[in-house]
DNA sequence: GACTAAGCGGAGACAGTCCCCGTTTATCGC
DNA sequence: GCGATAAACGGGGACTGTCTCCGCTTAGTC
């Protein structure tokens, strides 16, 4: 089904500086960051931009696909490491601050996460909702976290906790704060 | 303080008309809402817009401070009618449904519960955090609200509430759902 | 070296924001 | 009523960003 077409050198060319020059303007300034600045960093056209990545959203993805693979594969490691519910409140942390600190990941992160009837499958949603479920079920087993809720329920709440996180103070200190009070509950 | 310079005739009646015509706009089209649009609308011109609200923000708030100071007011009513614990709850759901029901509310709630150093205080911003404040205090004193979170931080948790719920479908079906997993806890 | 299609790139149409400043008009003292 | 005058109007225009179209360039192939 991938067709396996090799793409030609200059193309090819231009897709890598695209990409680093997106990576940098994103950085740089968030996710509104201008297409066409982007464009004019990387040497090319417009056009060779809109080509390559018809949307922001599908730049945005292929910029920051490292840095979410490894968030997932983070997850992994922090399940090797700690018991299954301590893994994923301090994934969830680590997760949130990404969000909070790397300027456009929360955007990406959200759309992954959402319930589009217009569903596209992107790359960044399978890996994180395939880590957010290793952890959800060892923890579910484990008896730390209870049994009625979705992996991805988990991932739309940690985003939340991002958004509130943001609200406090534009930095991630408050994360723990509101992780905690999510896990703990409410009440006293 | 406040200086009470009464306002020409055709500088209220433009006021008036473009609170309608924004009110109109936003609903129909979001907080983006083309703002010349808006002053075509209103069948004044650009600058009459600029001129009296000379931000996006500015003119939200003021189309929105009825509905805002409605939900505020609501809090009381709930007090009266629910036990406290009860009554933050039910606040709080239908705080957040408005956020997702009436497009713009939730930029501008944002940015009410923002903690900018340039702190801007809003009448939004005292209306709500008011009534949050009422309902708290009561709820930790019945006891069902632990003695540790402060009025700001469940606005910002409603904040974060209604954003999980949006990812999920983008009515307001999920937000009692998220919000008993916040006031519960994670835990079994 | 010549052919050809894949790929390039930037001009330009369009949409939005926001300011500037010449013109209009509500208000007030007479 | 009737100017005088300062407040308010409004739309033209500069600017920024998005996205498309199409004539030109060039990599890959024989």
């Amino acid at each position: 089904m991938t067709e396996v077409k090799p793409m030609r050198a200059d193309a090819r060319r231009n897709y890598e500086r695209l990409l680093k020059a997106a990576a940098e303007a994103f950085a740089e300034h968030g996710e509104g960051a201008s297409l066409d600045d982007i464009a004019k960093r990387a040497g090319v056209g417009s056009g060779t931009l809109y080509r390559h990545f018809p949307t922001r959203q599908a730049l945005l993805e292929a910029a920051y696909i490292d840095r979410v693979e490894a968030l997932a594969a983070r997850a992994d490691d922090l399940a090797g490491e700690l018991p299954p519910g301590e893994a994923l409140v301090e994934w969830l942390n680590e997760l949130s601050a990404g969000m909070i600190q790397v300027r456009g990941l929360k955007a990406l992160l959200g759309s992954a996460v959402t319930d589009g009837s217009n569903a596209v499958v992107t790359a960044c949603g399978v890996s994180v909702k395939g880590a957010a479920g290793r952890l959800v079920e060892a923890a579910q087993r484990e008896g730390t976290l209870r049994g009625d809720v979705e992996p991805i329920e988990i991932l739309r709440l940690a985003h939340g906790v991002a958004t509130a996180s943001e609200l406090t103070d534009g930095e991630g200190k408050f994360i723990r704060r509101y992780l905690s009070l999510l896990t703990e509950g409410l009440r006293p």
